[in-house]
DNA sequence: GCGAGCCATAACTATTATCAATACCATGTC
DNA sequence: GACATGGTATTGATAATAGTTATGGCTCGC
């Protein structure tokens, strides 16, 4: 095997690049110039190729340059991963851990879970981040989150998940709605049910639209949250399907609504903790989802499952 | 940013789950026991978790430990394909390539094209590897394998693929046969015609199947090679589908065969290269592609394209 | 209880990473 | 054209560290 570079040469050429010059590179990583360039030197030596074009006004990378510049950025990133993982390792569940939340769980679950979580695992440091699917997965693959909860399923390419919780849809009407009165609801009552949604983009809209396929959503109004929504829909603009967890939560308490559970099997969603394919932090991921789901049920226990990868390919 | 460890100590921890013990370990990298201890004693010390297990009978890694071990092999195997891309970056298709190819192509394709290749680049060492897709996919995402030439399109995760040939299918039957004697055939000609076809595996035979939906192929024989094949088709077994490739390469001259090109769309298979997703010579297997088919028809130019994922995630 | 095998420690050495100082080189300004 | 400016390369001294040999202590199997 031929000779391997060293992190901090490769550590010096992304400060090079990223700096165009030897002198403030140096500057940036506490090193004097000379060292930076006997270091640079040394890294095109082993490697047997110019990375660098010296020239007055700077430095500049060359084709070659920018390839094992690309390649070093990933090597420093596993690196990084590696001391991550070690300490993960040694001690789960401590320290700051960033976990994203969409914004149709998180006003609703999280009063519940983060004082049990708290007690369970007291050196945690969690910082919330709410937003939609989409963006919260982009931040788990950019590696600005460690973990996310979001609703499953859902499409995503690096990115597993493992469902926690299940969370059944109720039907949510005006007290003078046809269906208040009944029972309990099929899908097929909501057949030509205009529904009222969350505007596009929330998860929650399709999910919801997935158990009436052949209802429809109202387009003239969407809600931007499900505070929103109910108000909507005890304003008579019509009904709506709500997670039950935000019911429980109290959602509609005293607003005089009409709230009905479907027959079983019942339309629901299942809640899940979502991390990047190869994170340092999986593991903790899979943890931190298994104390929510015991936050939400103590006594219970869910059944033990591998995490699903919802990409195919990684 | 907390203190990195060094490429050097990631190398010890591997030798040292490798060989079991610090001893047999220190000797497998070249150096002292001593200097092999205190190299883990640090790594621990960096990460600030025990790493390995000391007994009088040798050292087992910790569960911490094997975490890291894991994190680490990743590393290497960054950093060594940095020093593989530099190379390649520095002075393309040179050197020691391993190259797959599939049954159905490497006879038919390789006589006509290594005799250019080399010509074009004499310092490129071609190790050639004959194998079914399926098995050099494993190769290349186990790094066994630079680049594969094989049949498109083909499902597979972790590959990217770059078509760089059309092969036309044209249909061989005995001269007796029903359709020897029609010009030009179209796939619904083949409706209810038992093909002959290879042996479960090799990707030409499903292929052929999808140009004729409803045909079905003959379920008691089935070729383990195309040489095979045509002596099957000659016997009036039947009759199949052949790569014009493998026609044009003389397959069958003096056989004494109907062979029937199709009516525009021509029914066909892409022929393409395919290479790890981030292999450190992808850029040379894409060349090498391109000089594959400049060597089939000098002249020529085919149109750029991206590179596209089979996969969908990486 | 004794030898074999193994890891830790200590003291020393060789290597190399780093620094301060300086030489050198291209460029734009007067 | 002399000159300041902003950059890299070179040099020689020094501090840090990775490596070695020698040794001690521990556990296990006989």
């Amino acid at each position: 095997m031929s000779q391997l570079p060293t992190l901090r040469q490769l550590q010096f050429l992304i400060a090079l690049a990223e700096h165009g010059s030897f002198s403030r590179a140096a500057e940036a990583v506490f090193v004097t110039q000379p060292t930076l360039s006997a270091a640079i030197k040394e890294l095109e030596m082993i490697l047997g190729t110019v990375l660098v074009e010296r020239g007055a006004r700077g430095a500049a990378l060359t084709p070659a340059g920018e390839v094992v510049l690309e390649r070093a950025r990933r090597v420093m990133a596993e690196a990084e991963d590696l001391v991550i993982a070690a300490q993960a390792a040694g001690e789960p569940l401590t320290g700051p851990f960033k976990l994203g939340v969409i914004p149709t769980i998180a006003p609703f679950l999280l009063p519940r879970v983060l004082p049990a979580l708290r007690a369970l695992h007291p050196k945690l440091e969690v910082f919330l981040r709410e937003d939609l699917t989409d963006r919260l997965f982009d931040a788990l693959r950019e590696r600005r989150l460690d973990a996310a909860l979001v609703a499953l399923p859902y499409e995503a390419t690096m990115i597993e998940t493992k469902a926690i919780w299940s969370d059944e849809f109720l039907f949510a009407c005006p007290p003078d709605h046809r269906l208040a009165g009944a029972g309990k609801l099929s899908p097929s009552d909501l057949a030509d049910e205009p529904l009222l949604l969350l505007e596009d983009g929330h998860c929650l809209r399709d999910h919801a639209l997935s158990v009436c396929s052949t209802g429809s959503a109202r387009s003239d109004f969407a809600a931007t949250s499900l505070h929103t929504l109910v108000q909507m829909v005890k304003s008579g603009l019509g009904a709506t399907l709500l997670p039950r967890m935000a019911v429980d939560a109290g959602l509609v308490d005293q607003m005089g609504l009409a709230v009905l559970p479907f027959d079983p099997p019942v339309a629901g969603r299942e809640i899940g903790v979502a991390w990047r394919k190869g994170s340092a932090r999986a593991e903790e991921a899979i943890q931190l989802g298994e104390a929510i789901r015991a936050s939400l049920a103590p006594g219970e226990k869910m059944q033990d499952g591998l995490a699903t990868a919802s990409g195919t390919a990684g």
